[in-house]
RNA sequence: GGUGCGAUGGCCGAGUGGCUAGGCACAGCUCUGCAAAAGCUGCUACAGCGGUUCGAUUCCGCUUCGCACCU
């Protein structure tokens, strides 16, 4: 039954922590509790066909409360940050409509950051634009693109991680589809929300959590993680496949290693994509660090 | 018991009489539309004890340990 808020703005819960924390056990259980729908804030969750390697919930744990934004489109159609938010926040108005709670859950920072707080009015993903930028990357090198974007922008040029082509590129894509400075469109402010946000993070010690997370990989492996990927590899250029756990398996595909190495290599990189998490949310001063266990506990910061 | 070879950081692994290889693991960090992506930083070890030398991880001796062979 669901419970009153306490609040007249509507909730949303959001949860995030490292990969393989428990995230989605503790959001089913609040979902339960509070009569909440769920919706993803996983990048890699939203595609179909990629049930094992993303740890997407189970059938039973669907079952247990409405989903959404999990295996809804095809690896086909991927989903940016910058859709996601408009999306998500579509839904959350209809969502809230019913329900004084809504709950957020997923390990993709940037995927939270753009529901919680937004995004600047950038332009949006400009598909020839980035592969012109990536094949002038590989030929010119990135020291050329750097001085490009010294050029259009040399504001930007002196904050950015000139060593990254991912940032440069995009800093350098913006520049040109705008015809503007990427820097003149950057307002670092937050979008306000007509709903009140709580932050729950889920965390546990990092050999407990590490030891989790090379266990949950020996049992993707078990309930058939293999063929999972074995199915979707003709798709393996897609951006939905750059994901660990498939990346790994492609390369014992192919030859390039043994079935061994592939799930030590995809155990380490969940580790380090853990880690990463780790920063990204810890970054965040307003998150309350729980044990995936501290159900009660969460229940009493939510209300 | 004898002979030979070896002993390098959590692991692998080069190397040198003075100038901190490198890789992996691990840790910290960056981040406004490809983000499970893409990057940055940290991590000075040469088995022990003597000796030679201005200086030894590097040369010499002994000890300990390991491996191989011999008896």
């Amino acid at each position: 039954m669901p419970m009153t808020t306490t609040s007249s703005k509507p909730t949303l819960v959001v949860i995030v922590g490292p990969t393989g924390s428990g995230k989605t056990a503790v959001s089913i259980e609040l979902a339960r509790r509070l009569g909440a729908p769920i919706i993803s804030t996983d990048s890699r969750q939203f595609y179909q066909g990629l049930a094992i390697g993303t740890a997407q919930p189970t059938t039973e744990e669907l079952a247990a409360a409405t989903h959404y934004f999990i295996a809804d489109r095809p690896i086909t159609e991927p989903l940016s940050a910058g859709e996601y938010e408009r999306e998500a926040l579509l839904l959350l108005d209809k969502l809230f409509k019913e329900h004084p709670f809504v709950i957020a859950v997923g390990g993709s920072g940037l995927y939270v950051d753009a529901l919680c707080y937004g995004f600047d009015e950038l332009p949006t993903a400009n598909d020839e634009l980035r592969a012109t930028l990536a094949a002038r990357l590989a030929s010119e090198g990135l020291k050329s693109l750097v001085e490009e974007l010294h050029n259009l922008d040399p504001e930007y040029w002196e904050v950015v991680d000139r060593a990254n082509p991912a940032r440069v590129m995009r800093a350098l894509e913006v520049c040109l589809a705008s015809g503007k400075p990427y820097s003149a469109q950057r307002s670092g402010k937050r979008s306000e929300r007509p709903f009140r946000m709580v932050r729950i993070g889920v965390d546990m010690p990092r050999d407990v959590l590490y030891d989790r997370i090379n266990r949950r990989v020996d049992m993707m492996m078990e309930a058939g993680l293999e063929a999972e990927a074995r199915a979707v590899w003709p798709h393996k250029h897609l951006n939905a496949l750059q994901t660990v756990g498939y990346k790994e398996l492609f390369d014992y595909f192919e030859g390039n290693c043994t079935l061994t190495e592939a799930v030590e290599l995809i155990k380490r990189n969940s580790r380090r994509y853990a880690k990463r998490q780790l920063t990204w949310f810890r970054r965040h001063e307003q998150t309350h660090w729980l044990s995936p266990t501290e159900i009660d506990k969460a229940l009493e910061i939510i209300l």
